[in-house]
DNA sequence: TGTTATTCGGATATATATTGTCCGAATTAA
DNA sequence: TTAATTCGGACAATATATATCCGAATAACA
């Protein structure tokens, strides 16, 4: 039971784009060197996102990826569900059906309550995920920050955007 | 993000053991094919409840495996864990700390807010399962079983269980 | 309007973890 | 003492996660 280091890179990436100018992206190569972590596999992360809405992308020079949406209106379980899917952790394979006292197929309608438990575990998990969105992780960044540290990725940002072209 | 299937059978075998009778045991190629699943694998997931101070083993002639303890101390948390361990599910590798503008470690000493999340929502996690035991599971079950069934299981039981020797 | 540089997107390899199997060590009944 | 039985950890096969590459698409520029 461990989640994709992608989930952590995609949050990162995500927190990230919140302080793009209007108008502007970043490539995913520029997004994995600020991290320093493999540039291909960064993009793929960036593809998950763009798929689930939570990203948008533009092709081509001068594109690369912005937030698709209000940083407010993302959480971070969007993330999440976005790399990792939303199937659930435990797969019930109804081994109660099994076996010489397995049970019949009609007296299973409610399901397993191994099951059933596990769901409300993860409802309980999702639930939390879903309370903490873009922005409240970037203004605890931001807090915890040194004005140093904020001047230095101000910079970083304007020597890697460029605006884009118009984004359909 | 998936849980093992151990977890799946190691929580039914746990439930199972249960309705053992006091000074009895059932060995682990019982349980696997009481539920249908490959020997080998099961006993790999007693090994772990045993391991954990859940399950008891007892080797040799009329040896296997019964709980531990009371029932009503052992959560479905416990046979979680035993199995995948406690290890958290998401992994910070501290990314926030590399690349052109990474902080500097010691202003690291509180951890990073995305990791925070998630240790905030593994426990919510946690915490539904541990208000689950196994008398819980078994009497949900005992409510959902018809007559007929109970008696079965009861023959299979008694069919496969011998006293167990002396449990030290 | 063609050409070229640039960037995303999905198909393709490698590494790691999960799943499944086997044989020896330990214990007990006879 | 012997032999049957069972657990325990070491070993192999499969599935998933990680990492990479190359073609398709787009936009800037001449």
């Amino acid at each position: 039971m461990q989640i994709s280091k992608g989930v952590e890179w995609a949050a990162h990436a995500a927190v990230m784009m919140i302080a793009l100018p209007e108008g502007r992206g970043l490539k995913a190569e520029a997004l994995a060197r600020y991290h320093d972590v493999p540039t291909a596999y960064m993009a793929k992360q960036l593809q998950a996102l763009s798929k689930a809405g939570i990203a948008q992308s533009s092709r081509g020079a001068h594109g690369g990826y912005r937030l698709a949406k209000p940083a407010t209106g993302i959480s971070l379980w969007d993330i999440t569900a976005a790399i990792e899917g939303h199937a659930p952790a435990f797969r019930c394979t109804e081994i109660r059906q099994n076996g010489p006292c397995g049970l019949k197929r009609k007296d299973c309608r409610n399901p397993c309550q191994i099951a059933s438990a596990f769901a409300v575990a993860e409802r309980a998990f999702r639930d939390s995920l879903k309370t903490v969105t873009l922005v409240d992780l970037a203004a605890q960044v931001l807090q915890n920050a040194r004005p140093e540290q904020l001047s230095d990725v101000g910079n970083w940002l304007e020597s890697e955007t460029m605006p884009l072209s118009d984004t359909s």
